[in-house]
DNA sequence: AATTAAATTTAGACAAATCTAAAAATTAAT
DNA sequence: ATTAATTTTTAGATTTGTCTAAATTTAATT
């Protein structure tokens, strides 16, 4: 089966809702996609016949096995693509995405196991996210917010909350990057803001919103 | 301005065509198209209004000068992909086309820029064909067929007249690839074939079709 | 010059993807 | 349990790109 450009981006928004959102919904989607509900409504019916999701009208929609299996090729296309803009293009992580979010549209089974293969299969793309394998397979991340790691304890930074590039700009001039080894010293009650020790540097105190948008994995 | 990848296929054709007919008519773009004349009748009303072509109908259609500007960036891109995907990631060349007939619909000039500095400023694609510049410069190719040649000159073979894969496995077979050196020692009257020297190799014979479609220069 | 043939354009239809406005169903609030 | 608010779906248009079949124009032949 080969899809359209339209119905790839609903198949891989709905993978992300499902994601972290228990249910999705209609109006969820057409948010996501910055189209209108009444699209939405039209576009599941098409991808129902499909096969690439379950739906009944008025009572929800989710993807099928099919569905996923499809999404999961998209999304590895993506982060492929992200990981060659940044690592070979040399582009910062806020200037990735967009790109890709129409790279991913160039379905060659051949160009991506080969870009994979040239890029020396990254598990990881420049926001930490993990990138499926040519069979769909993924790392799960162990991965949890910065704001709720232990004092004192080592951990790597493995991942970010959003790519925006107002916090890449804060995270370069914290000199903090995925792959950072850092510890919380302190956790001041007050605003939830943290004292954060990386290796060589002085310490230094960031905004419980930072914390909460930078993914760590304990040190291994 | 921005436009559709169906757009971009129509200007992409007009241009090729334009090179090699000196008028190019409906019916012959419509096959190169795979499509049908009324379709095409349809586009280059579309694209007149965008000031792409000149179009009086029944009275033939051109390029107008942004048309060709246009058509320029697409070709940059094609060919660049092409180069990436011959180079980096060991294409075959009668693979590249197909797979870069899409990405060359990616327009994000910073992307296609990068690229050209990673791949270190081809000027040349895959097949012999020149890669615009930035500026939608490039140069203009010197080559002659293979079969115009005078006796016992070096030439360099810098192109190739079609990319398909018969073609490909033949030239495999003889050792003879762009940049290959050599000199043609005798022409036989009877059938038009062309007796090859290749510096450390036998002589051997190629038929007039070959030699026809391989593309050399006069050794610098 | 009249007729025939070929090329091109128009007329009308269709599929994909979207929209607005109105109707229907579900959920929440009295 | 009604009523009100919210969500979702339908109805009907619109844009883009395509098609077939018919009409028109231009080119080629007698
Ligand atoms: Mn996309
Ligand atoms: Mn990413
Ligand atoms: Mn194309
Ligand atoms: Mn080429």
């Amino acid at each position: 089966m080969n899809f359209t450009v339209a119905e790839e981006n609903y198949i891989k928004a709905i993978w992300h809702l499902q994601r972290y959102n228990n249910d999705v919904t209609t109006n969820l989607l057409a948010g996501q996609l910055n189209t209108r509900p009444a699209s939405v409504t039209d576009m599941l019916k098409k991808l129902k016949t499909k096969k690439l999701v379950h739906y009944e009208k008025y009572h929800g929609f989710s993807l099928t096995s099919e569905g996923k299996k499809i999404a999961l090729g998209i999304i590895r296309r993506h982060r492929l693509w992200e990981f060659f803009l940044a690592e070979k293009l040399h582009f910062d992580w806020d200037e990735v995405h967009d790109i890709a979010e129409d790279l991913e549209h160039v379905s060659s089974k051949k160009l991506i196991d080969k870009l994979d293969e040239y890029l020396g299969f990254p598990k990881v793309d420049p926001h930490g996210d993990p990138i499926p394998d040519n069979q769909g397979k993924m790392e799960t991340s162990s991965a949890i917010g910065l704001h709720e790691l232990e004092l004192n304890k080592t951990a790597e930074v493995s991942g970010v909350g959003n790519q925006s590039s107002e916090l890449l700009e804060l995270l370069k001039h914290k000199n903090i990057r995925i792959g950072t080894k850092l510890e919380v010293k302190k956790r001041f009650e007050f605003d939830q803001s943290l004292e954060i020790k990386i290796r060589n540097l002085p310490a230094f105190t960031i905004s419980e919103q930072l914390a909460k948008n930078l993914l760590v994995k304990y040190g291994k």
